[in-house]
DNA sequence: TTGAAAGCGCTAACAA
DNA sequence: TTGTTAGCGCTTTCAA
């Protein structure tokens, strides 16, 4: 061991923490700074000189410490993702995108789960800031409003989504409920479907009340009239859809032709019920589901037709506004990313 | 601005990093190295001098910077998890559950998706090293052998969840599907079933193997006699599960009272199937599924019993292994944690 | 009980 | 083109 003037003793000192710049520098020969520069492809040097560095460098496996880096530049190269989905269905894509487009950028993701207790929500955020992270990701498990993430430091860019926050500062990323709706009903008339019933999920969802909203400005544009008898609602559970299909079809009036639910376990349901009153579907009625969720809409049958809220996309799409807020770029407001609409048997027409 | 022999000049320099410890020691009226020991609660302080410091810390917003900490101290609480499930269905429990173990000791997780790519794995590797984190966690998509790790520096905490190294220095913790059968089999021969089929996965999972062990080891003990013709195997697929209904009950042999699915879709698909032919559940025929999954066991008619592989405690459990690690002690090989049997109406007998 | 200062590994400004 | 050195924010001896 030396003092500050001299050299460092031979290879680290701590535990498994490898070489450091100083290692590289000694056994290349040339000054810390100059390791420095090569290492960082920054400043004016020889290329033999950074070759030899770089190679050095290589041979002793030499990694940088990015903690150390942090302590001058601006960013520590990590941002936090704050879920209240209990990384559930809807985040699992979302989160995978995001935490891709971020690695590319060498940006790390320390997850954070707060299950809706803003409690831990607050005790991560204090985690976070110790952490020094560059950026946050608030997430949940529907797009509903959501009070605004805090405290935290003015400025830190922060995008929500699949959330959003009341506060029009904000920048939230959700889908489309009511284009997906459009996309849906949009196919159902094309198909010759005229009867087309909502099976819809609770109201308290905002995308219900969107969805409905798309369903519609369809029919209108479409010159078809609203059937206030082809709304139901309730729970996002199967055993509702199926509860559904009888409400539908044990009326009087005109049956329906077309049923599209608001999830893909309300279309399995009801896809179940028809089965089981020897209706056919395609033949007899039509259906839509929603969030294309391979798990139902493959094992139904026939498959099930429904709308895509590309979360993959959206995940991507958050990581590059992240990306871009970071950089100091200003964003804010609700953006709406397209839905698509999947089109498979239980569609066609 | 000053020298370093200096105080610095005023509240912090770049962007929105807040409050130094200097600012602290300023602003409280002691040296530098009195507010460190009071905000560590390190050292002999008067009790007054620690209050008073405690006290303009919280007043001034002062936040403690890891990464600066983390440059002395051995560990920068922080630890990577590398996953191959892209947090899938098995993936989010366990994460959620070792992301409260480790946050609760103030660790935060890095969360890295490598997606069956050995590439993104490294890269990842590679990044988590210059974050030098304090260990690490691999899980997966099925517990079988994987090649360990690496490359990574000796002596790196490493435990693997829901995964196993291909190391015998490297530990594993993994549900017990042995056992987990085991329990199935016991329940259903308690409730009298005589002839129990087994709706098997691709033998190719370990964990089809041992369930398959399981089965016949419950089976003996019980004085059963195993009958092959009782054990089907195919893709992890509801539309399997009803194919294997045709198989087990187009037969000449005495039909089976019971059936035993590696998954949860696969039982629901057999019930569905059963269903259809009029054979009554669990009146004639039992069944108990694995994994229990609620979107499939509570939306199935009647509802599944299931084995549930207790995987929150699985990654409770890693989390709290992973600690140990970190603190020095020494664990290895592969630990296999219990699972339980849920029972619902599919099984009563 | 408190203060002073060396230095963790790295970068960047300045000098040579 | 390369070397020197003052810090980034914090902890930790060692002195006082």
């Amino acid at each position: 061991m030396t003092t500050r003037s001299g050299k460092p003793s031979g290879s680290g000192r701590a535990g498994r923490s490898g070489p450091t710049i100083h290692d590289v520098a000694r056994a290349a020969e040339v000054s810390i700074g100059t390791a420095s520069k090569a290492l960082n492809r920054t400043g004016h040097l020889r290329q033999e000189t950074r070759d030899k560095v770089l190679g050095v460098a290589h041979a002793i496996g030499y990694r940088p410490n990015d903690l150390a880096q942090s302590l001058h530049r601006a960013r520590s190269m990590t941002v936090g993702l704050i879920t209240n989905d209990s990384f559930g269905r809807f985040s699992f894509p979302i989160v995978e995108a995001l935490e891709q487009t971020l690695a590319d950028q060498g940006i790390a993701v320390f997850m954070c789960n707060a299950t809706d207790d803003p409690a831990r929500e607050r005790q991560h955020l204090d985690q976070l800031m110790r952490k020094r992270i560059d950026g946050l990701v608030v997430t949940a498990r529907r797009a509903d409003k959501r009070p605004p993430i805090g405290p935290v430091p003015a400025g830190l860019p922060i995008v929500y989504v699949y959330s959003q926050a009341d506060d029009p500062g904000a920048y939230c990323l959700i889908p489309d409920d009511e284009g997906g709706a459009r996309l849906a009903i949009d196919h159902l008339v094309a198909g010759g479907r005229r009867r087309i019933a909502h099976v819809a999920g609770p109201e308290r969802f905002e995308a219900v009340r969107l969805r409905q909203a798309g369903y519609l400005a369809s029919l209108s544009s479409a010159g078809l009239a609203y059937d206030p008898a082809l709304y139901v609602n309730g729970p996002w559970s199967e055993a509702w859809g199926r509860d559904a299909v009888a409400r539908l079809f044990d009326g009087a009036s005109p049956l329906p032709d077309a049923l599209f639910c608001d999830n893909d376990q309300l279309a399995r349901g009801a896809s179940e019920a028809l089965r089981e009153r020897g209706i056919a579907i395609p033949g007899q009625v039509a259906i839509v589901g929603f969030d294309n969720w391979d798990v139902m809409t493959l094992s139904a049958r026939p498959q099930l037709s429904s709308v895509d809220m590309n979360l993959t996309a959206l995940g991507h799409e958050a990581g590059a506004a992240l990306l871009r807020l970071i950089a100091g770029e200003h964003l804010s407001g609700v953006r709406r990313l397209p839905c698509s609409l999947v089109i498979r048997a239980s569609s066609q027409s």
